[in-house]
DNA sequence: TCGGAAATGTTTTTT
DNA sequence: ACATTTCCGA
């Protein structure tokens, strides 16, 4: 069959209309990723050449997959010549050809955010700030966010409302930082990721040949996830796109939620008054989910102001209701998270990887670990350090970063004592120093280090080290990726150094740099596309692993239970899916309830979880959860009071549900909220004892033996002993109720009653 | 210079 | 609760 049978009138609307601007609303589950191949495959079949096509996604795995996907509708390899990638990846390539230009080596290094971060904070440092005022994190938001928006330091500096913003915030300093900054970084020969952006803007506007050359090759624009792209984005494609006008943009802008990474959803929302004569077209048959499911996301989204017209419909069943379910603790919540899933299993034939847990933080995970571990479910974390983040592959990097640019001060700092060679603080501040002051690179220090007066053990080591990276360098021409990498390992002996490290951890970590060593083969052998060599080089290497994220990393689909943050899901979709911690100040989050927009975002967000489901959904929120390491009280999230009634139920749990949990038989009481749907109300604690009215808990470094104290719950007791650390101290109560009872002191709140410690002074 | 212990901050989401 | 940073003594 044809591809283009399989779509629907709407959607084959999409993918024909392939001259001039486009913009396809596509709602969650409307086929959008069937359309955006669908379309490619069929300029391609229409005789446009592939390399004439550009298009840009929002992460990698989503240009693989559709890469793979036209091959093989097309039955042929021609796709590998697509120009296909994230923004940042695409750009990057295409400014490896002209960085020089711009004054940076072809091979010039990109920063994550940890290495912007880092070059932040010694800035500051240099600067003598205050390093609690100036945060590097939120310094590098500022940064970010004013590059995301094309503005560079000296405009920032000129322009008064960033100075004036800052020195009424009290960071007057913030146009200074940047520009040492942005300075700092191309002295490094290094690019952070907004630079990719905001460089390649550069480039264009400054070379109007560039410009000539790349309007001229991409003739075909297709843009994944409109909704989340940034001005400088729209700036780059606005200029891309200026002779063709071939612009096709795809997105939801019910789904936006990367305000925080500097996206606007005016990019889409403004779209048709952009260009002339915009053709639109609205995918809003849903295949994915439920008719209740999608009720429910249709009703929660309205709440929102500011939108595209559409209503989402669906010809699937009716499906289950969606279940509510209160719960007293993120333990609670976690074992019945796991329980149900269990029962889901045994009940209904689902797999492993038919779950979904999707949550606002990614340090809600635990919990979740912990119960699903003791039933004996699998389950995959997405978090978000990924592999190339971990340090042992960092340093490891940081040893290539240099051999292929070793201009970079920050990679070059990372690994020049690591291994130990004895090469202190006090040597590469002093390094430092002279390399300022003589406006050269600390590299450059170091290879004439003998001409400085510093101790002479380190002299010898930095001597050979020197050395090392030359040899190193002389390997770059001749051979591959791999073995240059091979060779850096054991020269330098970090191999080594890891190897002898016997601890679990140390295993561990040697195991990653061989799968790190083990990627950089695979990369050195994958096959050329047909019309250009692809370029092997350990310097093109390293600029795409960079911009690889956890989410690119995924092997082949495994049957385990899915752990991830809603950010993380978009895009993908489960047979059943719990969307947890549905509670006010964690989702919406305290940070995201300050403007309409915030909160606008976070409801996003939740019509994004709501939209993941196929088959059933569970929301889930808890009363109480640990945060900070103490216990805190939420009321649940006003979203939960967007649902609307009729799609939604409240179920008790039955003691026949869950036979999997052998924890289950010590519950006596029920653990959720009652009968019909109606605003939650907080759980009552089991009624034991009630508190007195002016019941406050008291400082537990107070507490003594011999004291009668009152407890919530317990009721009132006297301390016998108190055992443990002074950091975790355990108290052994009896109570009057229910008898004896170990307390951790630092998570009870307990009053103290009568102060008749027995040896008080 | 280096290692371990104490103190401190951190949690919103990520290319 | 955790990780990271800072402090301190050898």
């Amino acid at each position: 069959m044809h591809f283009l049978d399989e779509l629907n009138e709407r959607q084959r609307e999409a993918v024909e209309y392939i001259h001039g601007p486009l913009m396809v609303v596509a709602g969650a589950g409307s086929g959008k990723t069937k359309v955006l191949t669908a379309r490619i495959a069929y300029l391609m079949e229409r005789g446009v050449d592939p390399f004439h096509i550009l298009a840009l996604t929002f992460t990698n795995k989503a240009a693989n997959e559709m890469k793979a996907r036209i091959e093989r509708m097309l039955g042929s390899t021609e796709a590998r010549n697509l120009y296909i990638g994230t923004f940042h990846s695409v750009f990057a390539r295409l400014l490896r050809a002209d960085a020089h230009r711009l004054g940076y080596p072809p091979n010039f290094t990109i920063y994550d955010t940890e290495d912007s971060k880092n070059v932040l904070k010694k800035i500051i440092s240099e600067l003598q700030l205050d390093d609690k005022h100036y945060r590097p994190g939120m310094v590098h938001h500022r940064i970010s966010n004013a590059k995301n928006s094309l503005i560079g330091w000296e405009e920032y500096q000129q322009f008064p409302e960033f100075m004036q913003q800052d020195a009424q915030a009290g960071r007057p300093m913030i146009g200074k930082i940047f520009e040492w900054y942005a300075k700092r970084c191309f002295q490094n020969g290094a690019m952070d990721f907004d630079d990719l952006l905001y460089q390649m803007y550069v480039l264009l506007t400054r070379f109007p040949d560039v410009l000539h050359k790349y309007q001229h090759k991409f003739q075909y624009i297709l843009i994944d996830e409109y909704q989340d792209t940034n001005p400088a984005q729209y700036a780059i494609i606005k200029l891309l796109g200026a002779v063709h006008e071939n612009i096709c943009v795809v997105g939801d802008d019910a789904q936006s939620i990367y305000s925080f990474r500097g996206a606007t959803i005016q990019n889409i929302l403004q779209f048709e008054k952009d260009y002339e004569d915009v053709k639109v077209v609205k995918l809003e048959q849903n295949y994915r989910s439920t008719r209740n499911i999608l009720s429910v996301a249709n009703e929660v989204i309205a709440y929102n102001k500011h939108q595209l017209p559409k209503v989402l419909w669906t010809q699937n069943d009716e499906g289950e209701k969606i279940k509510l379910i209160s719960l007293l603790s993120e333990h609670e919540e976690a074992r019945f998270v796991a329980d149900t899933i269990a029962e889901q299993k045994y009940r209904n034939h689902y797999a492993n990887k038919d779950f979904a847990v999707l949550y606002r933080t990614n340090a809600q995970s635990r919990s979740f670990e912990e119960h699903l571990r003791r039933l004996n479910i699998p389950y995959k974390i997405y978090a978000g350090i990924s592999f190339y983040q971990r340090k042992e592959i960092k340093d490891f990097l940081a040893y290539l970063r240099v051999i292929v640019n070793p201009k970079d001060e920050e990679s070059l700092l990372r690994i020049i004592n690591y291994p130990s060679r004895g090469i202190g603080d006090q040597t590469l501040q002093k390094c430092q120093l002279l390399a300022r002051e003589q406006g050269i690179s600390v590299w450059e220090v170091f290879e004439n280090i003998r001409k400085y007066p510093l101790r002479s053990a380190a002299i010898n080591q930095i001597e050979d080290f020197v050395v090392m990276i030359k040899n190193l360098q002389l390997l770059l021409d001749k051979e591959n990726a791999y073995t240059v990498a091979m060779e850096a390992g054991k020269a330098s002996g970090v191999v080594k150094e890891l190897y002898n490290d016997k601890s679990v951890e140390g295993i561990a970590r040697y195991e990653n740099v061989q799968e790190l060593l083990n990627a950089i083969k695979e990369f050195t052998e994958m096959p050329d596309s047909e019309g250009e060599l692809t370029d092997k080089s350990l310097g093109s290497y390293l600029q795409q692993i960079t911009l690889l994220t956890d989410a690119d990393e995924e092997k082949e689909e495994s049957d385990t239970v899915k752990l991830m943050t809603i950010h993380a899901a978009k895009g993908l979709e489960f047979p059943c899916v719990f969307v947890v911690g549905l509670e006010e100040g964690l989702f919406p989050s305290a940070m995201s309830i300050n403007t309409r927009e915030e909160l606008e975002e976070e409801r996003r967000l939740f019509y994004v979880a709501i939209t993941r489901a196929k088959e059933k959904l569970w929301l889930t929120y808890t009363a109480n959860r640990y945060r900070y390491g103490n216990f805190v009280q939420n009321d649940p999230s006003r979203f939960i009071s967007e649902l609307p009634p009729a799609y939604i139920e409240t179920p008790y749990r039955r003691n026949d549900a869950v036979p999997y949990s052998k924890h289950y038989a010590q519950e006596k009481m029920p653990v959720t909220s009652a009968g019909s749907f109606s605003l939650p109300k907080r759980q009552p604690a089991p009624a034991v004892h009630t508190p007195s009215p002016d019941f406050k808990p008291d400082d537990f470094r107070l507490m003594k033996p011999g004291m009668k104290v009152e407890h919530q719950k317990f009721g009132y007791g006297y301390i016998l002993s108190i055992d443990g650390n002074a950091a975790n101290p355990i108290a052994t109560i009896r109570f009057e109720l229910s008898g004896e009872k170990k307390i951790m002191l630092n998570y009870a709140r307990l009053r103290i009653v009568q102060d008749n410690a027995a040896d008080s002074q």
